[in-house]
RNA sequence: GCCCGGGUGGCGGAAUGGUAGACGCUGGAGACUUAAAAUCUCUUGUCCGCAAGGGCGUGCGGGUUCGAGUCCCGCCCCGGGCACCA
């Protein structure tokens, strides 16, 4: 039933749409062997307090008008939606309020999903997902066992941003300008025991995959730099009066007769080592006052290279020249192996660092053709000063001096990268537990040897840590006691050690562990001996990303208690056919989110070996004063806002006729205005008390052809995302309707097919005013009769010279000759022609006549 | 500094190498109305001109082409990412 309301009062028909959609299930998506599966994939939301934002109801309804579209092309459409919910927000919060961050997720989610709702959003609500749901991050979790039993996850000491005021770690956006957001207190460098998954060991695997992705190029380029690979070669140095050496790395082994020094950083491990007695007490004090510094501190006082000598040489291999070590931190501890063979002339960095402690500068690379570069010279070249090299283009003694040094085992061609290992614990309360342990040396040996549930995840080499003079061995909670959940807190403020808050449940983090099992009781209770060891759980949970890691696998099969995602469903519905999303995602979370794919694919999971093939991105949308969006600056779009003042339609359609969807562009109150009156107009021509489809009168073939186009052109650019210019054909067509007297109902019905993926509610309206049978989503899409836009005459633009000067129809098969003749006819044309000669025409059919002449 | 994007009317933007500015907004003039709203009509890049029409115009300078917003070379500016990565 439709409404019966007279005029376009689109909060009544929105409403009963709503409803209808609902009670009908139209979003509801099940397997479907005889239809085509079509996945179209949001980015999942954060549901944050202040509610769905003018970006979020971008992206959505972009995707729900491709959704939409695609069902009514007979598509089986899969648009799911789920909350990436855990998260610092609620914790910090629930720190201040003492509300539960569970209890904030509740009514920030629910608040989201009456937005997404009043958006008229046609998502299938049956398969939503919570992250912070046990049901699901059993599965987060189970994923982590995945790695863990890979060997690919491991403990290191790591430095974080630590304040003590606070007595709590904090992330890098709550620390500005080195002290707390919250207070204002020092923050300073501290390292500590954290959870890193190693994802360079899938660095290759990462780089290739991109080759094989639909993705937008700077999304790509982006995380080729991120990776960041280089080739290179690993070159060993030997210290002097030791029997260590020093491993380096470089790009340019071709420079090695050039390296006048070397440079290790602040906290590598052979400083100690290189140092004499004499130098002892200033590396110590410098090296304490680099390490003190954060990364960023490090980078921007990094105008004038500091550093220290060691005292102490090593031995260049090719050369046998002794090299003096330094100690400074314009090496990266974390990067190569942190250590660099020093070559000043031919490295902006040596070079400065050399002409500030006056060390030697040997030239050993030329320009090209033979003659001395000026220092530093960093480009390629031809050898000098390299002994038997000398004369060697730069590529060629790449080659040859790589061969020597692993004849000689002094080194190796090798590659490095700029990516690191992901750090994946956070020392917070609202996020996934980790499901694992701590126990002793023999409580590990025990569960290893029982060959039971724990065993099976085990990696192979044990996974340590060292603290008060005491090991401590990881055992996986194996799948079986999944999921690990968070115990009951009521005080969310930080373990001041630097721990999590859940430290403060005695009960759950000390526990009785079953090492056969892997069950687990409280600590307090009395447990008889057996298989039964005492063990601490893992106090750290998992970082934010994890839950969006692999969330688009659970949208397929979301209550499945086996699986994370069971064979059937994924084998059904496969990779998502569009995943759209913001740029600040680039990076991150579309890199983990592939890693965790590639280790899935390894494990037999999935069968795809790229999670995305397809990536969109939207644009941002900026403040009407043109900038970004921001409480501060008072220029926020509230969705809410104007879905009550003009309506979900008018929105819609207004945030997709902005401009490309991909673009950044600025809101404006009054373009929204226009595309209201557009929709009002829609209104009144279709079904207002005065419109044009009454009776059923034949069109005229003008009113055809334009029909055909515009079905052609919203078909088209719904395939290629192109919102902004259907939305404008749609309006040429309104507006040549609005100049008629009657229109054919065929007609409307088709324009209203083409309108309803972008205003849906008033598309279903209409339809059913038109008679025809709800949903309009299941209605075929209309179809062009290519006949129908073929002109029998085209307008020809004449050019004399590259100039236009006037234009004429003329038949579709004119010859040049016929369009010539015409042309020259015309007065303008020919006041431009007089006098001249004609030199050469030039005839686009359809198009232009370009008369040269002079 | 390096790597990506992008510069078109008053504004958002449109244009497979083929008549730049579709469509929308804004502004101006008018119609309808007692009045207003709504709606409709005309107009709206710039300069010259009463007009017809003409000159100039897609960040700047060159080039290729019968023809360049579009392709090539060199700059400038804006946005984003990375930033001592050896």
């Amino acid at each position: 039933m439709a409404t019966s309301c007279r005029d376009y009062d689109f909060r009544e028909i929105e409403q009963h749409w709503q409803a209808f959609w609902e009670k009908d299930g139209t979003f509801r998506a099940e397997p479907d062997a005889g239809r085509a599966p079509f996945y179209v994939l949001d980015m999942f939301p954060y549901p944050s307090g202040a509610g769905l934002h003018a970006g979020h109801a971008e992206n959505f309804t972009g995707t729900d008008i491709l959704g939409r579209f695609k069902m009514a092309r007979g598509y089986n459409v899969l648009h799911p939606m789920g909350w990436d919910a855990f998260g610092l927000p609620a914790e910090q919060y629930a720190v201040k309020t003492g509300v539960h961050p569970a209890e904030t997720t509740k009514t920030n989610t629910d608040n989201f999903r009456r937005q997404m709702k009043a958006l008229g959003l046609g998502l299938d609500w049956s398969r939503e997902i919570n992250t912070t749901d046990p049901g699901y991050f059993r599965w987060t979790q189970w994923i982590f066992l995945q790695l863990f039993k890979r060997g690919l996850a491991y403990v290191d000491e790591r430095p974080v941003n630590w304040c003590p005021e606070l007595g709590t770690v904090l992330a890098n956006e709550e620390v500005i300008d080195g002290r707390s957001e919250v207070g204002g207190h020092p923050v300073e460098r501290r390292a500590l025991r954290q959870w890193v998954l190693r994802i360079t060991a899938y660095a290759d695997r990462l780089l290739a995959g991109l080759d094989e992705v639909d993705w937008p190029k700077s999304t790509k380029t982006k995380q080729i730099n991120w990776i960041g690979r280089s080739e290179g070669a690993r070159v060993f140095f030997d210290i002097e009066r030791t029997d260590q050496r020093i491993e380096v790395f470089t790009t340019r082994p071709d420079t090695l007769f050039g390296a006048t020094y070397m440079v290790l950083a602040p906290e590598h491990a052979l400083v100690d080592a290189v140092t004499t007695a004499d130098n002892h007490a200033a590396v110590e004090a410098y090296r304490k006052e680099a390490l003190a510094k954060s990364d960023l501190d490090r980078t921007e006082l990094s105008k004038e290279k500091t550093g220290v000598f060691t005292g102490g040489y090593a031995v260049n291999p090719v050369n046998g020249r002794r090299v003096p070590v330094w100690v400074a931190d314009y090496v990266l501890g974390g990067y190569g192996t942190g250590a660099i063979m020093a070559v000043p002339a031919h490295d902006e960095r040596d070079y400065e660092f050399a002409m500030a402690f006056g060390l030697e500068i040997t030239p050993v690379v030329a320009l090209p053709d033979g003659s001395a570069a000026e220092l530093p010279y960093v480009d390629e070249g031809v050898a000098v000063n390299s002994g038997g090299f000398n004369g060697l283009t730069t590529a060629e003694f790449k080659k040859a001096i790589i061969q020597k040094l692993e004849a000689e085992e002094h080194g190796s061609g090798s590659v490095n990268y700029r990516l690191r290992d992901w750090l994946f614990s956070r020392q917070r309360f609202w996020g996934e537990p980790f499901p694992v342990v701590w126990v002793d040396e023999a409580a590990y040996r025990a569960a290893r040897n029982a060959g039971g549930e724990v065993a099976e995840w085990l990696p192979p080499e044990p996974v340590v840590y060292e603290a008060g003079g005491k090991r401590h061995f990881a055992l996986p909670v194996p799948f079986t006691q999944l999921p690990v959940t968070l115990p009951d807190l009521d005080d969310f403020k930080p373990g001041g050690s630097g721990e999590s808050p859940l430290v403060k449940a005695p009960d759950w983090i000390n526990v009785w562990f079953n090492t056969a099992t892997g069950e687990t009781l409280p600590g307090s209770e009395v447990t008889e001996g057996g298989a039964w060891v005492r063990a601490r759980r893992e106090s750290n949970t998992m970082p934010q990303w994890a839950g969006s890691c692999w969330y688009y696998l659970r949208y397929l099969d979301p209550g499945n208690a086996d699986a994370p995602v069971g064979k059937e469903a994924l084998g059904y519905w496969g990779s998502p056919d569009l995943y759209m999303g913001g740029t600040e995602h680039a990076v991150l979370h579309l890199l983990y989110a592939r890693f965790w794919h590639m280790v899935l694919y390894d494990a037999g999971i999935v069968t795809t070996k790229e999670p995305f093939p397809k990536l969109y991105h939207q644009g941002i949308i900026l403040g009407e004063d043109g900038e970004k969006m921001s409480k501060s600056r008072g220029n926020t779009v509230n969705p809410d806002d104007f879905l009550h003042s003009h309506g979900a339609d008018s929105f819609r359609a207004y945030l997709m006729f902005m401009g490309p969807l991909e673009d950044e562009k600025p809101w404006k109150t009054p373009g929204l205005e226009g595309l209201h009156r557009f929709l009002r107009k829609v209104w009144r021509e279709l079904a207002g008390d005065s419109a044009k489809v009454t009776g059923d009168p034949e069109d005229a073939l003008e009113t055809r052809k334009l029909l055909h186009a515009t079905i052609k052109k919203v078909t088209e650019d719904c395939e290629s995302l192109r919102f902004n210019t259907a939305l404008a054909q749609m309006m040429i067509f309104m507006n040549h309707v609005a100049k008629l007297d009657k229109l054919s109902r065929e007609a409307a019905r088709a324009f209203t097919q083409l309108l309803a993926p972008f205003a849906p509610h008033l598309g279903e309206e209409l339809w059913q005013r038109l008679g025809g049978t709800p949903s309009v989503t299941r209605a075929p899409w209309p179809e062009y009769d290519p006949a129908l836009l073929v002109e029998d005459e085209v307008q020809i633009g004449f050019l004399v010279n590259g100039k236009p000067r006037g234009e004429a129809k003329v038949p579709r098969d004119a010859t040049q000759e016929d369009v010539l003749a015409v042309a020259k006819a015309n007065e303008r044309v020919a006041a431009f022609l007089e006098g001249k000669t004609l030199r050469k025409v030039v005839y686009v059919p359809g198009k232009i006549l370009n008369i040269v002449a002079n």
